[in-house]
DNA sequence: GTCTATAATGCGATAGAC
DNA sequence: GTCTATCGCATTATAGAC
């Protein structure tokens, strides 16, 4: 069910696609979707909540000293399995701008924007570390997407490891240069 | 007008944006938008023609040996140059693939595609230049939306460059590495 | 738990007065 | 060039039979 939905946001959009179009691919009515789920956003959320509270978990155990600091610096492998445990739901939301704009989600897009900024570049805020966090994550995202299907998947959690390394490398010589 | 429908269909998508919601910020109606564009569609094309024109142009002059050829690579400051040039519109179109899967958009879509990975890469077109080029081309618009509004262009300009030079820099590398 | 039927609303788009 | 008014249609959502 939720496969059908997201398979659809991920072609049509969030606004693009209707009920109807939903129950038709699953060979049943309208009616027997809203049994299910009460409102359109009631599908987005449960498609997008597993996805949204593990991100927050992850970002939170740097906080919560679980895992030993290093000052600055995520753990990029941390996030590439975290987004290859949710390709397609993670691959959706960087492309579909209406569903985190929804409601139901507006605040917790809020939160991960800054908690997942603070986990990749270690608590900085300035423009600099914005620019660059903001590049690495939607460089991240679109390897995702632009890889094609049949690749291995650890030639691609290497790959994608290699890539978000190199960034944040990029990252602390920007800095580096900067500050001198 | 344009400026107008930009706002909302970055903020809301295409089809989250609707024409009633377009003539209220303009303080008309409706019929008054349909005086000037009469779908919808047409609305969206007037507002991406442009860049999508230039960007085309743009990788064109690669091919018709104008610009020096290098063998690979492409011109990363005048691609940085572009994405200043039109910041909003090519922000929004990253952003939101429901646009670019309109009817009116979608062969041009694929030209691009095609144009600008190869201008990226120089011609590559294996499953490492794809997620590298992929990559570069998201982290540049993501910096560019990201980049606070205040920030003087010329050293958004500067952080941009670095930023592309870095990854193809970066991409170079991989390929060297994995030919060997 | 799934169906038919229907209500209520908003949508894109058109016609015609001013 | 902008308005009012409206058409036809798809949408989300509900009520009640089975």
């Amino acid at each position: 069910m939720l496969g059908a939905a997201l398979d659809l946001f991920s072609e049509h959009g969030f606004e693009g696609t209707s009920l109807q179009g939903i129950a038709d691919r699953l060979g049943v009515t309208k009616a027997a979707v809203y049994y299910h789920f009460h409102t359109k956003d009631e599908i987005l959320l449960a498609l997008v909540q597993p996805a949204i509270d593990e991100l927050l978990m992850l970002a939170g155990e740097k906080d919560s000293g679980l895992r030993p600091q290093r000052g600055r610096g995520m753990d990029v492998a941390g996030y590439v399995d975290y987004l290859l445990r949710h390709r397609r739901v993670a691959a959706y939301l960087t492309r579909d701008a209406t569903a985190m704009s929804r409601p139901v989600l507006v605040e917790k897009g809020a939160q991960l924007r800054g908690q997942v900024e603070a986990m990749l570049l270690g608590g900085d805020a300035d423009d600099l570390s914005t620019l660059w966090g903001s590049a690495t994550l939607q460089a991240l995202a679109g390897a995702l997407m632009a890889a094609p299907p049949d690749v291995s998947e650890t030639w691609l959690r290497e790959e994608l490891t290699d890539l978000g390394m190199h960034l944040l490398a990029g990252y602390r010589k920007a800095a580096r240069r900067r500050q001198t």
